[in-house]
DNA sequence: ATTTAGCCTATGGTTTTAGTAGACTGATTG
DNA sequence: CAATCAGTCTACTAAAACCATAGGCTAAAT
């Protein structure tokens, strides 16, 4: 399971994601208008910056930003940052690998075998998916929404 | 990542597959085979049992073994009982669904489109992979791993 | 110089993880 | 029947992770 520091991280993204190019963004009205709280917000947002998904700029006027266009910034990438790996055991992790603590033969491991699989399919999706993409698929998903709703009015 | 009860409760089970229809197998012997703490397997085994995987037996000439046929045990049945659910958020979660705490309207929240396609490729290899599945693949890849020896040799 | 807004350090509460201890119960066997 | 064996139950603890909150510091704009 998402850690809510994740899922915040995530719905910052994807609302700065929706922004882009109308300048930075006051941690103050992304906490408000995100329901996060706000000074959990800054420290995650702070990672991000610190991980290069992030710009911010300081003072009056000042606040956060995409560091590049949502084309170029996937989940994978921001869930990396807060949570950690996307594999379910080290040693099938392709970003931070770690020999399994007594698992005896890597090769022949049965648990091994299998997560490997799992994270294979994990990032594909993840690491296929950008903010792009979701803000795409949002917006699809809005409009099958309100389809939907005149359907019933 | 897989918790130490998650990855041993896997080993156990593995283990168990092997010795299937070898009669009752000691918590202690299965302990020492896996270098598992004693106490902490006891916990997980039992679990293991009041979810309907495995069975045991009591006094001189117990010990635990597989419920069925490890045909009929998938790794995804033995990961929700020791980690709980697979899916990444709950409002994606086939078997124990909940609400996301603060999360709008369901149909159109970004997060939740992306996590739907990571649960469903995560169920796919893990509902699918029985324990005699992964017997298999041991096997196969210590053949594999002889012959690399033998290359060397 | 003052205000704005992000940055840094520290702290606290709660939950989960990993493990230990010891008494209890049910089955077997001499 | 009693001794022994082996799983079951209850309780506890230490450490880590998670979810915040407080308050002062620093850089930028006016």
């Amino acid at each position: 399971m998402l850690s809510k520091k994740t899922k915040y991280g995530l719905k910052a993204l994807i609302y700065l994601a929706r922004q882009y190019d109308k300048g930075p963004i006051l941690i103050a009205d992304l906490a408000q208008e995100e329901n996060i709280p706000k000074k959990f917000l800054e420290a995650i947002l702070l990672a991000l910056k610190n991980n290069g998904i992030l710009q911010s700029k300081k003072g009056k006027g000042g606040g956060y930003y995409l560091a590049r266009s949502p084309k170029l910034i996937t989940f994978g990438q921001a869930i990396r940052i807060m949570e950690g790996p996307l594999a379910p055991v080290p040693c099938v992790s392709e970003t931070s690998y770690a020999k399994c603590t007594e698992c005896g033969s890597e090769e022949t491991c049965g648990i091994r075998i299998v997560m490997k699989d799992v994270r294979e399919a994990m990032a594909k999706i993840l690491d296929g998916t950008t903010l792009a993409d979701v803000l795409e698929e949002i917006d699809k998903a809005e409009e099958t929404q309100k389809g939907v709703l005149n359907f019933c009015i």
